[in-house]
RNA sequence: GCGGAUAUGAUCUAGUGGUUAUGAUAGUGGCUUCCCAAGCCACUUACUCGGGUUCAAAUCCCGGUAUCCGCACCA
């Protein structure tokens, strides 16, 4: 039996504590594993690590939204109509069909539908009103009488039906971004990629909103230039993000800035610079609203480059999309250096007039001549009203000329959007840290994470298990841990076994007591990637780890 | 979803229609003044599920489920 590195990793995985293949009792099921201990810590640093960027070094604002979301919502944004399949259902068998899966093979869905030649592949019976069937986790709010919902496809949306409210919240001003870490799902047909595919995954999304008339980023000129590693599909560059901008490689400062920063992140977080890349979309490859999408690939030994981060510039797609569903005031304003005054006339009706003349039809009789264009009234007005042509008298309104105060021009916002798949990041990151040598005729393993990134810190051990050397080795263990640092203490078996462990799971330090320390107070710094031990006296180790873990 | 293959402790694996189902690795406890998976002793953990054939099924048959490969599908 070969093992290929992915089957390596996943082993290493389930061994040490990062993934493990959920409800596994009952058989399992594709596309859905549980973080372990390990997995789960390495998540975090990953997530914080973005954090770190998202809302610190670019201030973005960050929220939290259900990850269960009415239907109109996902109408509006047109997942409801792209994510599906058309379905029969049997009546007899109680079963349900995708026709495209029961249809001859020379004839197409619709032919098939169309020509009600569909049936039943258990029974034979006859079946019609196919209908399409969301590959999106649907469910139902409420008991009875229900509303449909859905599990989320992306977090995006949370940020988009929210965006009135964060626009204030940012005090009316752009550009401005909006950041969500959460889970997704999506009900594939046939996850088979092991972790690169997976039914609820993890997302890290930031939706940064811009006026479409001006996309720089007030960080780009610091960081100009950093050099970005690209793939226009045809050839591999390095370039530096001015001159790609410059050369309209990159459309956009903002577009690159996020490029800049997705390409921060992944390095940081210790992903191999020569399986690192960005990918622009082709044109036929864009979804219809993008403008230009580039994707941050890693590559994988069994996966090829594998696609963990979309960046695209969404335009204005979304908003748009709920403007026009909900019917809400999703626009920004672009103010002008001095606000205009305009001077228009306008239509007051009297409504004391109105009133006893028109009753009940009144209410609408105004509406109808406040949205009327005062500018070019007929004469005399006439309103329809349910069929009844009325003829509104003179007397019944006035015509005045107002002078109104315009602050600027009012328009939706476009968005770019970094979109990290955090379960996928963190698969590569396992895999390019993955280092095996063979020692003493037996493959030996480390992962070679950076120290920010690693689950545990520290190792703390007794080299042998004396009650002498425990209690101090137990004691240090205790003072790593108040000092913010993650440890494990063990004293089971040889110090080699404990040294392996610990370099299994990418620990980047170890601290041995051994009975010398009882004289001189000094203990044991050893070096993960070296291997090489240090001498510190015990009071100092703590500070001298805290050193070696912030340069990194 | 279709076709093919597979399913034995945490991992890898042996096995035959018939007594207590191999072995290794890992793990746990103990011994060892032990700095890179050392040694010795002891211990824990398994035949994918359901039905059938049979005196007897982990083994043969049927079905379910899952995984893998190919095809199809796929932000």
């Amino acid at each position: 039996m070969t093992l290929d590195t992915y089957d390596k990793i996943m082993m290493l995985a389930k061994r040490r504590g990062f993934l493990y293949p959920s409800f596994e009792i009952y058989g399992g099921s594709a596309g859905f594993y549980d973080y372990g201990p390990m997995g789960t810590r390495l998540k975090e640093n990953l997530e914080n690590l973005w954090r770190k960027y998202y809302l610190l070094k670019d201030a973005n604002i960050e929220i939290s939204t259900p990850t269960i979301t009415l239907y109109d919502v996902l109408k509006a944004s047109g997942h409801v109509d792209e994510f599906t399949d058309l379905t029969v259902d049997c009546k007899q068998c109680q079963t349900s069909f995708k026709v495209e899966d029961i249809i001859d093979e020379n004839q197409t869905v619709e032919e098939a539908v169309a020509n009600d030649t569909v049936t039943c592949p258990d029974c034979g019976s006859k079946l019609s009103d196919a209908h399409p069937v969301n590959l999106m986790f649907s469910t139902e709010i409420g008991i009875g009488k229900t509303r449909d919902a859905f599990l989320r496809p992306e977090t995006a949306q949370g940020i988009f039906t929210g965006f009135h409210l964060l626009y204030r919240y940012a005090r009316e001003k752009l550009p401005f971004g909006v950041v969500q870490l959460g889970k997704g799902y999506r009900n594939e047909v046939s996850p088979r990629q092991g972790p690169i595919r997976m039914r609820e995954f993890s997302m890290a999304e930031a939706e940064i909103f811009f006026d479409p008339e001006n996309k720089s980023h007030e960080l780009f000129n610091e960081v100009k230039n950093h050099k970005l590693y690209l793939f226009d599909n045809v050839n591999e560059m390095k370039i530096s993000m001015e001159k790609a901008v410059d050369e309209g490689i990159i459309n956009n400062q903002a577009l690159a800035f996020y490029m800049y920063m997705t390409q921060s992140i992944l390095l940081d977080a210790g992903v191999d610079p020569k399986k690192f890349r960005f990918r622009k979309h082709a044109d036929d490859e864009l979804a219809h609203y993008a403008k230009e999408c580039w994707d941050a690939e890693l590559f994988s030994e069994r996966f090829g480059w594998v696609e963990c981060v979309g960046i695209a510039d969404r335009s204005a797609y979304d908003l748009n999309a709920h403007i026009t569903a909900s019917k809400t005031d999703m626009y920004a304003l672009r103010r002008y250096d001095e606000p205009k005054r305009i001077t228009k006339k306008q239509i007051v009706p009297k409504m004391n007039v109105l009133g006893p003349e028109f009753k009940q039809r009144a209410g609408i009789i105004k509406e109808k001549l406040e949205s009327m264009d005062a500018e070019n009234i007929p004469y005399p007005i006439t309103i329809k009203v349910n069929n009844e042509h009325i003829n509104i008298p003179d007397n019944c309104y006035d015509i005045e000329e107002i002078t109104e105060t315009v602050p600027g021009d009012k328009f939706v916002p476009h968005v770019i959007e970094p979109s990290y798949g955090i379960d996928r990041v963190l698969y590569c990151l396992l895999e390019h840290n993955y280092y095996e040598e063979t020692k003493n005729d037996e493959l030996y393993h480390k992962l070679l994470l950076p120290p920010s990134m690693a689950p545990v810190k520290v190792g703390v051990f007794p080299l042998i298990s004396d009650e002498k050397l425990i209690k101090i080795a137990k004691k240090l263990d205790k003072t790593f841990r108040e000092n913010d640092i993650f440890t494990t203490y063990d004293d089971g078996g040889s110090i080699g076994r404990r040294y392996a462990r610990m370099d299994e799971i990418g620990t980047p330090f170890c601290v041995t007591v051994d009975f010398e320390s009882l004289d001189d107070n000094e203990v044991t710094i050893r070096n993960r990637d070296t291997t090489e031990q240090q001498r510190v006296p015990i009071d100092e180790v703590i500070k001298q780890i805290k050193n070696q873990l912030e340069k990194k």
